[in-house]
Order: structure tokens, then sequence, then C-alpha cells
DNA sequence: TTGAAAGCGCTAACAG
DNA sequence: CTGTTAGCGCTTTCAA
């Protein structure tokens, strides 16, 4: 591997100058066939291979975009002896990746990843920042002030998130609708009246969640309880939680859990506390993840478009790199949908 | 959103020259601390994000990888409508970009994504390559061409190829061995006589399990068929050689599929033909996915350790570019394991 | 401890 | 159709 060609090294051996090895690149039919020919040969036996750096400097575009997100599988690894545990499916923010990834792959851009590796450390996004032309970030995943300055220099499309700011456009989904169905089902359907919530809150879509749930128990002349915390992806916070019901007085009649990840965790911690669901406790989730279709019992849930989501969050940045205006609005709004499984006893 | 500040407007801001501001950031020790905090305030004030081009053009790194795969998926994006539908599952492609992924976070690197917009043609592979430190490329994703151009400029490690070239490492998985282990089953547990082998040829690793086919039927004294073509993630042509077995004199005893994504196809093209797996067709498949262990029946297959593959790649790449000169061998074997299953009949 | 200045490799006017 | 040339934003000696 020796010093790698450069343009001028090209030039100098197809006997042009380097204007003409840049444009036999960018525009080749500028370029004389004959000429074109020289150069090109002359790129291949010398290894020639463009730097993007170079390039990206000197026009001011990368033509890559940007995904930050956050390391939620690093704790949820699963063990290598179990070939069919549930976790080895794709998650909500491997959904919504592989949205952006396929949008990005018809349009011919490169996807630049990044994750944070120091959560909230600021220089993280900021690095990603620095080598795209737009780039999507996960709510939560960086923090909002690193979003805020990110803005000032590229597009920033956040998901899910509570930034708002000049240059910072929003993914949203509706949360709080679903959510509010899939508690009146419990409600209406079969009849519970002591609900727990598990899951955290803090962001706006978990907000809203928890939102839906208490606007349920609120017509139905409940009281709100509030909610256990447990974190996604942090697999003994959610377990701790759950145990806590198990202590407490009574078992309520159903656990809805702000995510599928821990809903499927409270159900193996019930499992394992010999109380069967949903006979004796019902379990919800969020998400409409691979994994709750396939769990035993199927997930109750509410479904995101998440495969959508990534790709909106594309079209977003396409529309404003393009300087086609595509995307007037500040954020895009799209529907969840709740999802009978048998966790909820149907 | 202005045009973006760079070093020349911080250090105007914080009256100090442009070589002071970035050493207050690449080495805060060496700038005073009166100084380096008025650089830091003037750069939080104007939002300064710093050109990973321009830092790159400069040291001559990039502080990435680039990972090249192709669009399997494409043409496999299961229908809306089947929300259980096993095509949802993770193939082979996402699982070893699963393993890059998590070894690139730990080490801190941001992954560059590209993928075949135009399968072979050769600006895609060079243009991720010109982005990046070194570059992970799945074997048939680019042209072997190609593959050398760039390894003339940056480390690059192949998974499962055949380019035997300077500055070209390789990361394999035997899977001759355990193609040979999983017909010798078929041979032998099953008193198989009449297989079928339904798969492409022409990269090193379809080649090698068509091998290994072979190798266990010789053995057996039985004669070799020759496969019927087929290729992932293209599914008519999988559906297409499996019909035309059926429409042939005699249905095989068993059918040897190149991957489990083929061996899937196979099963519901069998089913469809109200032709009952495995009671009067086995079928077996190849990798170890996640649908294939979900299938019905539970696929009969050899896994690889797609994670490890992965992972392996990017240690590899990280000797190379630490200069540690970790990976002295020019190519990795990774062993397969040969997986029982349902699908065979047991 | 800080500044001046020379590139890094490429693009894009502007001439010719 | 092709060459000259001036940057793009940052790092990094070398001096001061």
């Amino acid at each position: 591997m020796r010093r790698r060609p450069t343009v001028y090294d090209v030039a100098a051996r197809a006997g042009v100058s380097i204007a003409t090895v840049s444009f036999a690149f960018t525009q080749p039919g500028r370029v004389r066939k004959s000429t074109l020919d020289a150069v090109l040969a002359a790129a291949d036996d010398l290894g020639y291979v463009p730097s993007a750096n170079a390039r990206g400097l000197a026009t001011g575009r990368t033509g890559a975009i940007g995904l930050y997100s956050f390391d939620y599988l690093l704790d949820s690894v699963p063990p290598r002896t179990a070939d069919t545990d549930i976790r080895h499916f794709p998650l909500y923010v491997d959904e919504v990746q592989r949205g952006v990834q396929l949008e990005c792959r018809q349009r011919g851009w490169a996807l630049m990843l990044g994750a944070g590796h120091n959560p909230g450390h600021l220089p993280d996004v900021i690095d990603v920042a620095g080598r795209v032309d737009g780039l999507i970030a996960f709510a939560g995943s960086a923090a909002p002030e690193a979003i805020i300055q990110v803005a000032k220099r590229i597009p920033v499309v956040e998901l899910g998130g509570m930034v708002r700011h000049e240059g910072v456009h929003t993914v949203l989904v509706d949360n709080r609708t679903g959510m509010r169905e899939l508690t009146e089902h419990l409600l209406t359907t079969h009849g519970c009246r002591d609900l727990a919530y598990v899951g955290g809150l803090g962001l706006p879509e978990f907000d809203a969640r928890y939102e839906g749930f208490g606007q349920a128990l609120t017509a139905a002349g409940l009281p709100v309880p509030s909610p256990t915390p447990s974190r996604p992806g942090r697999d003994h916070t959610t377990t701790a939680a759950v145990e806590a019901l198990i202590r407490a007085a009574a078992l309520p009649d159903a656990i809805v859990c702000a995510t599928d990840q821990e809903a499927l965790v409270a159900i193996d911690t019930l499992v394992a506390a010999d109380i069967p669901v949903p006979a004796r406790v019902i379990v919800t989730g969020f998400d409409g993840t691979v994994a709750g279709r396939f769990a035993t019992p199927r997930l109750t849930t509410v479904r995101q478009p998440m495969e959508e989501v990534g790709r909106t969050a594309v079209r977003i940045l396409a529309g404003l790199l393009d300087g086609s205006g595509g995307y007037p609005n500040e954020y895009d709004y799209l529907p969840s949908t709740f999802v009978l499984g048998a966790s909820c006893g149907c």
C-alpha cells in the first residue's frame, strides 16, 4: 500500500492537466474520447481512488447522510446458547435504520452510521455531522444543544424529538392515540380495573404513551397510577420494576409496558415467578417489533410504522438538500396502529 | 442555515489565530487555559462544527471505515399484510452487518454504508472507499478489479472472497465441511438416495457448499447431480428451480439448498403444490439465519458465525490501521456448524 | 504559548 | 476541448 495516487499522478501519466483528469471523472462528455480513454487508463494503472475528502472540501458536499442512534443493543445482546431467543430479532431502532438504509440505497447515497459511544457526549454527533450533508438522529441519542448546533450547519431530522428549532425537522408518530386505544381495549373488553404502567418518561414519545394510557383511565373514571420506572434495553431495570409490582400488596390486572422490549422482559419475569400471562396478569407492549409478533403469547401492542419513519426522514432530507423545498413543514406526523395479540387474553 | 462557521470565524471571534483554534480542539493541553476557554466559547456561540473533510484532507485519515454490501433485500421485502411472514427477519447480510456495527461502536468508529446501487458498477465501491480508512466488502458486491484497485490505497477485508491480492485480507467460513456433514446426515440417517441441489455457483463460498454436497455423495458412491440454478433474494428464480424439479420425472428425496432464504422459498413452493415437507421431500438450508429457526418446519441447516464474521473483519482492519501488525495472516478461517432442525424429518 | 504559512487533493471558474 | 489558478477548512512544522 504505497502512497495513494492523486490527480497529479494521473495527469502526469496521461500527459494532461489535473483539470482534465477532474473533468474526465465528473463530466466525461466534456472531454475528447481519446483523452478520456488515456485518463481512465492511467487512473486504472495507478489504482487511482479519488479522495472524497478533497472532493467534499472543494464542492462543499459529501454525498452522504448520517444516522445517529444509541446503544440499545449493547445490554441486550442475546446469549449465544439461546438459539431461539426472541431477542435475536431486530428492535425498534434496527427497523427504523433499515428504512433509512433502503431509502438511501434507492437514492444512491452513502449512509454514515454513528452511535453514542459516550452517550450524551457532544463530540460524537458533531463528529458524524461534520462528514455528511444531512443528519438523522434518534431523539435522546444526542444532547439537544448538540442537535441545535449541528442544525446551524446542515439539515437535521430528529426522530421523535422534542427539539423545536430552526433547521431541525421532526418525524413524529402518534403514540398517544395508539396507547389510548390499547388501554381502552383492556378496560372495555377485558374489564381491567387495576392497571400498572411500566416504562420511563422524559422523551416526548414516551410521555405521549403514558398520556394516552392516562387519558383512557381518566375517561373511565379510574385513577392514573404513576409509572414504575424502567428502561428498554436495560433489562435489569425492567425486571426490577416488575418484581416490585409482584411484591406489592395486590398484583395488577394488567401491566402496560412502554415498549415491546420491556413487555417481553416483563413476561419472562412474571412467568419465572409462576404467574401466568395472560391468565393471571395481562401484559402489553408498544412498537410492534418482530420479536413481539413471535413471542409466546403474541404481544398485544401498538405498531409504529418503523420502516416508514426511516424512509420519511430520508425523504425530508432529500427535499431539503435538493432545495426543492419539498418539505415546508416542520414535522411529519405518522399514525400508529393498535394491534391485537394474545398477551391480553384475546 | 447560513454559511457554516470555520476555524477562521472562530479565530477571529476569539481573537487568536487559526492554529490556536486547531490546537484548542486537538491538543487542549497545549493551550493556555484562558485562551482555551475563549476559543471554546467562540466556537459554541458560532455553532462551529469542524469539517471532517478538511481534517481528513490534512491528516490523511478519516476515522471511519466502510462496509459495502449488496441489495439482497430489495426483492424480498415482505408483503405488508403478512405480519408474521418469516422474511421480516434479518438475513445473512444483516447479521454480519450487525457484527460490524457492534464492533465499530465499541471502538468509537463511524461506519460508512454503501451498497451496489448499480451492482458491479465500479464507481460505487470506489466512492465509499474514497471516504474511509479501511473497507469491508461482501464478496460479489463489487467487481474484483475494483477491490484490488481500492486495496492499493487502503486495507480491504473481503468477506468470503476469492480475491487473492496484496492488501486484500479475507474472512472465510468453512462452508464445505458443514455442507458435507449435512449431506451425510441425509444419506445416513434418512437414507436419501436421490438428492437435488438448488443454488448458484460462482462465488467461492457457494462453490464450497456444492463441493461439500458432492463430496458426501461421492463418498457414498452416488452420482453428483448438477445444481439447479437459483439466486437468494431473487425469489422467482428459486421458485422456478423448484417447479422445474416438481415437473421432472421423479421428485427427489431431498432438496439441498445453498441458502436458508432459498430453502424457505422452496418449502413455500412445494407446499403450494401440495407436496408436504419433510414428509414427501426433505428441504435443507444454509446460513443459520433467524428466519430459518422460526420457520415451520424449523430448518435443518448449517450455521455460519455471522456476527463473528463481521466483528473479525473490523478487528483485522483495526490491526492493519493501528500498524500493530495484529493480523499477519492473509485470511481468517471460521468454522460453521451443522444444525439439526425439523425440515429433514428429524 | 501562539502565529505564519505551507500544503492535503480536488473542483470550478476563467482563459485560451 | 484543455490548461491555469485560486481556493475549500484544517493540521502541522517552524519561528517568534
